[in-house]
DNA sequence: CCCAGAATGTGAAAGGGATTCAGATCGTAG
DNA sequence: CTACGATCTGAATCCCTTTCACATTCTGGG
C-alpha cells in the first residue's frame, strides 16, 4: 500500500548502493546551485560520474531522485525529533513544538537543498503515502510523538497537529524565503502562534 | 520595476484580444482536468482553436500562460475584498480578516483551477513584482486595507499581516486538499488561529 | 475606396531534455 | 572457473517547447 520506496529497483551490491548515494548528493547540490528546474537529469549523472542510463537504473524518472532525497530528508528529521525527546526531559507539550521547530530549523542550515524542497513544495505530494499527502503523513507521525510522550489521547491531537503543522510549514517558509539562516522574529512568532492555537484546542 | 505584464506583447485588436481570453480559458480548464504537468502548450492552443505559434505570439513561455492567469485571479481577489470592504461597515479588523476568508475561500469554488493554482503554488514567485514574491505583494495589499478601513498605522500592520497570510494560505491548503468545498472546521480553525495571533501582535 | 504598414495567424521544423534499450561488464554463488 | 544476475553505458528515440518565415487580416491616411 505504502509506496515506502520510490526506487524502481532496490540496490543490492554495495557498488551500486554507493553510485546511488552519489546521484542523490549530485542532485541535491544541484538543486543548491540550479534550482529545481534547471536540474537536468544528464546533469545529475555527469556530477555523479554515472551514464544516464545507470540513474533510469535505479529511478523511475526525474521527479523520483527528487522525491527520494525529501523522503530521506523527512526520516531524518522524524528521527531526530525522536531523539531529542527520548534523551530530553520536556515539561509541557510546547516543550515538544519548540523542539521540532528547532530541528526544522537546523535542517535548513544543514542539510544540502532543504531549504528549497522542505517537505514536497516543488514535488507533487502522495510521496510517502499513496492515499495522504506529506504534511497528512508528517501530522500523524508527529502527533504519534506527542501523545506518546505527553500522554494526550491521540484522537484530540491529529486534526490540531495538522492544522499547526500547515501554519506552521506557512510561516517558516516566509521565514526562510528571505534569509537563508531564516528571520527570527517571524520563526518566533510561529512558534507564539501555534502555542496559542494549541493551547486553544487542546483539553 | 514592476513586471505587470507577462505578455509578449499586449494584443491590441478584439480579436486576438479574445483569443488570448480564449488561451487562457483553455488553460485553466485543463489545469483542472490533467493538472498543471499534464498541461501542453499544444493542448492548450488546440482547445483555444488557435495555433501554437499564436500562443508564443503573446505569451513568451508555457509558464507565462498560467502566470497570467494566477495575477488574474489575485486582482479579482483583490478587487472582491475591496468591494466588501467599502460595501459593508465593518467593526472590527477582524470582521475584515473574516471577509479575506470568505472570498478567499469563495473563489476556491468559482474560479476554474484556482483550487489547484492559488497565488502561486505551481508557478515560480517573483511575479508580479520582480522583487518580492507573490505572498508578499499580496500581504502588503491586505495591509494596506486594513490600515485604511481600521485606522491602523501600516508600519504596525506589515510583519503581522505577512505571518497572517503566510499561516493561513498554508492551513487553507490544508482544508482545501481533502474536500473540493474546504474542510469548513479547518477553515474556523484558521480564523480562531489567526484572530488569536493577531489580537496578540495588534495594538 | 485603395494601399502600405502593423498586427496577427499558421504550422512545419529546430532545439532540448527525459527515457529507453540492446549490448558490454562486473560480482559472486556453487 | 563458470553461469547468471546485477550493473553500466550512451546513442537513439520520443515528446514538448519554442521559433520562424510566410500568409492573412486590420486600420489609418490619401
Amino acid at each position: 500500500m505504502t509506496s515506502t520506496t520510490p526506487l524502481r529497483r532496490q540496490p543490492v551490491q554495495q557498488r551500486s548502493a554507493k553510485r546511488v548515494e552519489r546521484m542523490l548528493e549530485a542532485c541535491a547540490s544541484l538543486i543548491e546551485e540550479v534550482g529545481y528546474d534547471g536540474v537536468t537529469t544528464t546533469l545529475i549523472a555527469e556530477r555523479a560520474g554515472v551514464a544516464v542510463g545507470s540513474l533510469y537504473q535505479f529511478f523511475p524518472d526525474k521527479r523520483a531522485v527528487v522525491q527520494a532525497l525529501t523522503m530521506r530528508n523527512l526520516e531524518k528529521f522524524i528521527q531526530t525529533v525522536d531523539e531529542r525527546f527520548t534523551s530530553t526531559a520536556l515539561e509541557h507539550w510546547w516543550d515538544g513544538v519548540d523542539t521540532i521547530f528547532d530541528v526544522y530549523v537546523s535542517m535548513h542550515r544543514e542539510v544540502p537543498a532543504f531549504s528549497k524542497l522542505h517537505f514536497g513544495d516543488v514535488v507533487d505530494l502522495r510521496l510517502l503515502d499513496d492515499q495522504r499527502d506529506n504534511d497528512a503523513v508528517i501530522s500523524e507521525r508527529i502527533a504519534e510523538m506527542i501523545a506518546t510522550k505527553f500522554q494526550i489521547p491521540l484522537a484530540d491531537l491529529r486534526l490540531p497537529i495538522s492544522v499547526a503543522v500547515a501554519a506552521a510549514d506557512g510561516v517558516l517558509n516566509l521565514a526562510f524565503s528571505s534569509e537563508q539562516a531564516g528571520d527570527q522574529q517571524i520563526i518566533d512568532d510561529a512558534k507564539t502562534m501555534i502555542r496559542g492555537y494549541l493551547s486553544a484546542k487542546l483539553p
